[in-house]
RNA sequence: GGAGGCUUAGCUCAGUUGGGAGAGCAUCUGCCUUACAAGCAGAGGGUCAGCGGUUCGAGCCCGUUAGCCUCCACCA
């Protein structure tokens, strides 16, 4: 038997470990089932799980929780990111509270903190997931550098230099002057700041005239090797191949014209910074200009910037304007907003800098995806679909990665330098004097091999075989550029098929108010305290339901408070049951009463529609569906209908049908307390409802068949005058409990167990005959005619005929000009005729009636 | 500059072959009916952002305007 209250704490305790222990997670790819394979998005180990990886990872075990119940050997594999930056940023800040620099302490010993610290959070997450109750297959964990995934890394690298799809070149790359390493694209965001143009004299070479050359980092004048003209700007040809002297230094730098420079915008003059301006190293390779970098790695002065050595550019700039307003050299400070790269990781002012670097060349691998999506059949399909414009896009616009990092925790580069040559392969090579790399890679480049290196890749695994394409993966929609797309191309190009079938986007979660979870703005919600507070099956269930699938939500605690409540009510409803099924000894679908058959016509129906939701990701609408059929029809209704004949087989049959497949229904979105539940259960079809078969539709019970639907419209009709009578008592203030007889003019076969079932649900008996003043509630079919003396308040029952007539006539006046008008009857579908010519008929009906019985309530 | 999304009840959100607008929470009324008062039985509440078009018929399809949000690109 359940205890008596629903306790979300007892009720999740051991059930995880148990569930591991028995060996439910686990997959098998010899089992000869159908394979169904998702790998969980990596999170890194750089500290606790928060909303957004329960949402992501609750929508992943709901997926295979439904799958495993339907006979599919599934193998959901688990892992963590090494996430070389964010990762080796936490750990240098901890070293450094001890008191250890990071480059003293040495390459090994870093190393060795960084495992450490691996290994302290990954147990840190899988508590979480077992929190949560997330059924991962730890047999196949992997991590993104482990000593697999680290060959599977060596062999692209290997592979792609071999066929030129990897190179080294310099460049203008986003520089981290915190981490110091190189960044790619993807991890600059961004932001909107206070700047201002400062427009500087640049002296044309002998003579006194000057250009107005505006910039927004002076400090990098040091570096300008050029100043550029648009070419068929006017105002400046005479200029062109003449001579601009730098301020400060005093160093000669040529005119030159070049299309880079807008004639429209500011004054048409820009100076030219090829070490530290991606467009600006464009225009020096055009001209041959040298590259002069004036910064070093931590974004100080370096020896180039003459007087100001040493400083940081901030510095730098304060001090430069100070001298150049001194020296009458700045002309005027012009204030603008505009946006400024800053590293994802790190938060400070990105540098643009010039740099020796590894880079994938991206036009080859992005044409193979755009080109493999238009093929219907082995795309990767969005859900929703727009977000499949979000990747094609960005394969149409990307440019090369910038995949190497100087940093320490990561996969080091596979390549190995003496003097000029350069050797790249699986290991390093014969002789003396060569030297690897000193860099690491991208954590993206491993984490984007992850749907197949995980399953052994390049090996031709059985895991492969069984699992490869995933059927699956689901991500946010911010993961899309760095991940979804990068996994798209490399299991393309190195497996020629896509890495998953479907691709699943969810929104992220903001806070009431819709603002991203920041640490700035102290809104964070730890998901476990939601876990303490209300259960893990609370959240998951409110997370995966509450909006539609890709967009954001809104993450409010009294929708959980309410889960909570929706569970609670399963909880007694199952008690209840159990209570009245307790000696059932076997399954008895036979002398099945009307509301039996009701019952199951529906459950079977929900069944149906679930499973088409659950199959198209829709989680919000199976939820809710299920959620109307549970608490309406089987707790409200059916439960309450079913009071009137516990001892019977049947009823104790179809309550224990029913409750058992709306726990099976519910076990993927709320694990722990539906197998509580079940437990208890005097039948089983399985030692855990986590591998129990998932309801499936009977037709037996299809509300299609004739025998099935007299029962259901039989019952629904009961159900009408149950709650007319009910309507009649609250509108006439009187008590529920209050004893009413009335006749019935309708098509229902009242049966005595329909009787009784009236008395008990309204406390209404059927007579043959009023004798005096009556009172009528018109049906949808036919009618009830109470005695008027029992209903005291007449004015209340004319205020309420006179409503419902008020809405008649206008149901009349649609009906009828809808029936009116030749296009309808000429296009609309003959059945939809006849259903708009029935519906007319009976409202007049019904008016008629109502005018009749108003006419008597009036005297 | 390019793209996408959103606008439906007081709040948060559902709503696809186009065929009389829904849920939860909140509000109001009445009930301790022995599974559940965290409940039960009822009730009120919406020009589906505005305008135009297609259609016999539009919350849904097309165009347009407005407001909000996001992503991408550029920004000397």
């Amino acid at each position: 038997m359940l205890e008596n209250k629903y306790d979300h704490l007892k009720t999740e305790k051991g059930k995880y470990d148990t569930w591991k222990e028995k060996g439910y997670f686990a997959s098998d790819n010899r089992s000869g089932k159908p394979h169904y394979c998702i790998v969980i998005p990596p999170p890194n180990v750089t500290g606790k799980l928060h909303l957004g990886h329960a949402y992501d990872t609750a929508i992943q075990d709901i997926i295979i929780r439904y799958k495993r119940m339907q006979g599919f050997d599934v193998l959901w594999l688990p892992g963590m990111d090494h996430a070389a930056i964010a990762t080796e940023a936490k750990v240098v800040k901890k070293l450094k509270e001890q008191g250890i620099d990071k480059y003293s302490y040495g390459r090994e010993n870093f190393l060795g903190a960084c495992w450490d610290w691996t290994h302290e959070y990954a147990h840190t997450i899988r508590e979480q997931w077992a929190g949560l109750g997330l059924s991962v297959d730890y047999s196949k964990e992997r991590f993104t550098l482990d000593e697999g995934l680290n060959n599977a890394v060596k062999r692209v690298f290997v592979d792609y230099y071999e066929r030129g799809l990897i190179y080294r070149g310099e460049r203008i790359i986003n520089w981290d002057p915190a981490a110091q390493t190189a960044l790619s694209n993807e991890d600059v965001i961004y932001k909107d700041v206070e700047g201002a143009f400062y427009h500087l004299k640049y002296f044309i070479d002998g003579t006194d005239r000057y250009l107005d050359v505006a910039t927004t980092r002076p400090e990098t004048l040091f570096g300008d090797t050029a100043v550029a003209v648009n070419p068929k700007d006017e105002r400046y040809q005479d200029l062109i191949g003449q001579y601009a002297v730098l301020p400060v230094l005093g160093r000669k730098i040529p005119i030159i014209a070049d299309e880079h420079a807008d004639p429209e915008f500011g004054t048409g003059v820009v100076k030219i910074t090829p070490a530290h301006d991606p467009n600006d190293f464009e225009v020096g390779n055009r001209h041959n200009l040298e590259r002069i970098v004036v910064m070093n790695p931590d974004a100080t002065m370096n020896e180039n910037a003459g007087p100001y050595v040493g400083m940081t550019r901030e510095e730098c700039r304060e001090q430069l304007l100070k001298d150049l307003e001194r020296d009458g050299i700045l002309i005027r400070i012009e204030k603008i907003t505009h946006s400024v790269g800053h590293s994802e990781r790190t938060g400070v002012m990105v540098e643009p800098y010039l740099s020796k670097q590894w880079f994938v060349k991206m036009r080859p691998l992005a044409d193979a995806v755009l080109e493999n999506q238009k093929n219907a059949d082995s795309k990767v399909n969005f859900v929703p679909e727009r977000y499949e414009k979000i990747m094609n896009h960005w394969m149409e616009i990307t440019y090369d990665w910038c995949i190497s990092r100087q940093l320490w925790w990561g996969h080091r580069i596979p390549a190995w330098y003496r003097g000029e040559e350069v050797y790249v392969g699986m290991e390093a090579p014969e002789g003396e004097g060569w030297v690897q790399d000193e860099d690491v890679l991208d954590t993206w480049f491993s984490s984007a091999l992850w749907p197949f290196s995980t399953l052994g890749w390049p090996e031709k695994t059985a895991d492969m075989e069984a699992y490869f394409p995933n059927d699956c993966l689901v991500t946010g929609y911010d993961i899309i550029p760095f991940w979804v797309n990068r996994m798209t191309f490399q299991a393309l190009q190195l497996t020629g098929k896509r890495p998953f079938k479907d691709c699943v986007i969810h929104g992220l979660i903001r806070d009431k108010l819709g603002r991203k979870f920041s640490k700035s703005l102290g809104n964070g919600i730890d998901p476990f305290d939601m876990v303490e507070k209300y259960g893990a099956d609370s959240l998951r269930y409110y997370l995966t339901t509450d909006v539609a699938l890709g967009t954001d939500l809104r993450f409010d605690e009294i929708k959980i408070a309410s889960t909570w409540n929706y569970i609670n009510k399963i909880w007694n409803a199952s008690r209840f049951v159990l209570m009245n099924i307790e000696d059932l000894k076997e399954i008895s679908l036979e002398n099945l009463k009307a509301e039996d058959i009701w019952i199951l016509a529906k459950y079977n129906k929900v069944v149906r529609s679930v499973s088409e939701h659950m199959n198209k990701y829709e989680f919000n609408l199976a939820s809710s569906e299920l959620y109307e059929f549970t608490w309406n029809s089987f707790c409200d209704t059916y439960i309450e209908l079913a009071k009137d004949s516990l001892k019977d087989k049947a009823t104790a049959s179809v309550l224990y049908t029913v409750l058992t497949g709306i726990l099976k229904m519910l076990h993927p979105f709320m694990p722990f307390v539906t197998e509580e539940i079940y437990q208890k259960m005097p039948l089983k079809d399985a030692e855990s409802i986590m591998i129990a078969p998932y309801p499936q539709f009977d037709p037996a019970f299809d509300s299609e068949l004739p025998e099935i639907k007299e029962n259901v419209l039989a019952i629904d009709k009961l159900i009408e005058i149950i709650k007319e009578t009910r309507v009649l008592k609250a509108e006439n203030n009187l008590k529920p409990s209050l004893a009413l007889s009335a006749v019935y003019d309708g098509p229902l076969a009242f049966s005595d167990a329909l009787r009784s079932l009236l008395d008990k649900m309204c406390h209404l008996t059927l007579c043959e005959a009023i004798e005096g003043e009556t009172l009528v509630r018109p049906l949808s079919e036919g009618k009830l005619i109470f005695d008027l003396n029992k209903i005291v308040d007449k004015d209340a029952e004319i205020q309420k005929i006179d409503k419902e007539l008020e809405r008649l006539a206008k149901e009349v006046k649609r009906s009828e000009g809808i029936l009116s008008n030749a296009g309808f009857l000429a296009k609309a579908p003959a059945a939809k005729v006849e259903e708009e010519k029935a519906k007319l008929k009976s409202y007049q009906e019904a008016v008629a009636t109502l005018e009749a019985k108003k006419k008597e309530l009036v005297g």
